[in-house]
DNA sequence: AAACATTTCGAAACCGGTTTCGATTTGACT
DNA sequence: AGTCAAATCGAAACCGGTTTCGAAATGTTT
């Protein structure tokens, strides 16, 4: 491995004037620069990342915390998503992205431990479970932290505007006659329960009745068997729901899956609008309807937001995105 | 933060004997282990990864190499099965992930001069495109890799049985009554090149002609949309195929959407058979018949091998992993 | 030519660990 | 009490950079 070492010896200047020239000091002449970038250029100088750290104890290393009940880690989409979009605008400005869990190098630790070891700069918080100690322990750290999906006073937030899609997707049912609305719930997460509010209010500002049989809340990881679950428990109300708000779309899979083990058909029977508009969705038969958020979106302001914290920037951001209704196919007008 | 000479210092040791502790040198006396561990304890010391890295030279960091022509980037089921498996051991192993990009601190560089910049133990990647210059740099270069659907002497491969899957696919329709037999392929990657290799092998097996029209070679980037486009064109073949079977689940799905925009019914006109099994082509109407790999496996293969190449296995090893054929609802038996 | 300002450079300390090897202490055995 | 082996510890060098601050060289002004 070359080191500046190597360069200061071959040049005949010192490790710090080499050192200057990486760091665009102005106290070095054009003729030096010149000749110490050109050989740093044919030995293959690269610099060491790990001992620029430990001087200068920035790592440009940003973490990302994810983890979510249903397993399916970074294969859900949402998580994809957001992770791809944040990775996107952090490379471009230098971070490069790693992982964090539980426990390192075999021995249990915090996710703050695991953090402070490896040095990040920041971190990107991708959690439902806002009860997790290790999280807020996390969360009450100096470390500068974004948080999807979650409110805080102490870090920088960003979330989709799930109110208004929930109302949105209410008040388009009610567009198309619907007046038996049911709402599968996302179970205590934050999103979860914005969009319950969500269904609530517009159903209040609507003058419609909740009928409690129709607010199920669904298990808190948002998978398809949950929703299909959810959906089963619906169908037992006394009476039967024209249309039900899912609160993310594998619950709304879940719940035509459900339906149409009924015997019933969607849209014929029951509508069906859910909330992500993750990619299969749109694919489906019948597709779903849907309201969107922009996950990659959703990314890019949490990474801009973090790498403002990180490089200086004091006051504790939060950003909401807008959602937008996806007309497909599963919800049909009555007359 | 607290370092080994804060610990030296209050328990009188030197910072020797303190680092030697967290080493488990066998030359500390049980009782002065003690008191270093119970006041490294009591004082929250945390070791701290660069200063470990810069003189060890290990990093206890692993690569991971993605990017495909998509721009899906890790929103793919494959690559998010694949990294979600690899992960699982990685971590339990000691190692963390981090992402490698083609650029670092906002100017270009190469995947090798990332990986050797952030001083990575091993590479593990996934990249389809395997003429990518940078890439064959890093397979020239003396750090440890694990590729996953490639083919190469000098790094560790892991794959899933492509031929046996493709042919497997083939018989399945054969089997069914199906003698017309299509087969849209994956472009220029080395999973599309063994499937096309099945298809043509097992069409052999079985005595049946290959019609040119017939085999069409869907773009490298496996969407669903390439999947569409390359249905377009078999449909316009003089005779129809009675089955299709698409070298990937997206593939699959746009041949399935062409073929009903063409008026056309699956399975009732054309079957449809696809490879991956990715989460989505279950919830399908008709659900997707498809060869399923085992991307979690193929991850978790994949870590065994790269770890091992790093911890000093010399060998370089591949693996294959078995294949199986999920029968769902998108190929009928004819007559 | 002297006085002063500006450039250009490098010595040295530091970041937080690891590892070699020799010194000292302790214990075991005559 | 003397000898030898084993156990325990630490000084010092090193990993590859950054940064402060003073010195030397150069240029400018009078």
């Amino acid at each position: 491995m070359i080191t500046i070492y190597d360069i200061a010896k071959i040049t005949g200047f010192s490790p710090t004037t080499v050192s200057k020239v990486f760091n665009d000091y102005a106290d070095v002449s054009p003729k030096t620069r010149r000749k110490i970038m050109e050989t740093a250029e044919q030995m293959g100088y690269l610099p060491n990342a790990h001992a620029r750290s430990l001087t200068t104890k920035r790592s440009w290393t940003i973490g990302v915390l994810f983890n979510e009940p249903s397993g399916a880690g970074i294969l859900h989409p949402y998580f994809a998503g957001v992770i791809e979009g944040f990775k996107k605008v952090s490379t471009s400005r230098g971070y490069d992205l790693m992982f964090i869990s539980k426990d390192i190098g075999g021995k249990k630790s915090s996710y703050l431990e695991h953090c402070k070891i490896r040095g990040v700069d920041g971190v990107v918080v991708i959690l439902p479970d806002f009860t997790d100690p290790y999280f807020l322990e996390l969360l009450e750290s100096s470390i500068p932290c974004v948080l999807l999906d979650q409110e805080s006073d102490t870090k920088s937030t960003v979330y989709s505007d799930n109110m208004a899609g929930s109302i949105r997707a209410v008040e388009y049912l009610y567009e198309l006659g619907h007046r038996q609305i049911a709402h599968i719930g996302g179970g205590n997460t934050f999103a979860g329960e914005k969009r319950l509010e969500g269904y609530l209010h517009a159903m209040k500002g609507l003058g419609l009745p909740v009928n409690p049989e129709h607010v199920i809340q669904g298990s808190y990881d948002y998978t398809v068997d949950s929703g299909r679950v959810a959906m089963e428990e619906l169908l037992q109300a006394s009476v039967l729901p024209s249309a039900v708000f899912a609160s993310g779309d594998n619950l709304a899979v879940g719940a035509m899956m459900a339906i149409r083990s009924r015997g019933l058909k969607v849209p014929g029977d029951i509508s069906v609008i859910g909330f992500d508009d993750i990619e299969m969705v749109k694919f489906l038969t019948p597709a779903l309807t849907t309201i969107r958020q922009d996950t990659y979106a959703l990314g890019n302001k949490a990474a801009d937001m973090l790498i403002y914290t990180i490089e200086g920037g004091e006051e504790v951001q939060s950003a909401m995105l807008p959602v937008e209704l996806v007309i497909r196919e599963s919800c049909r007008s009555i007359e």
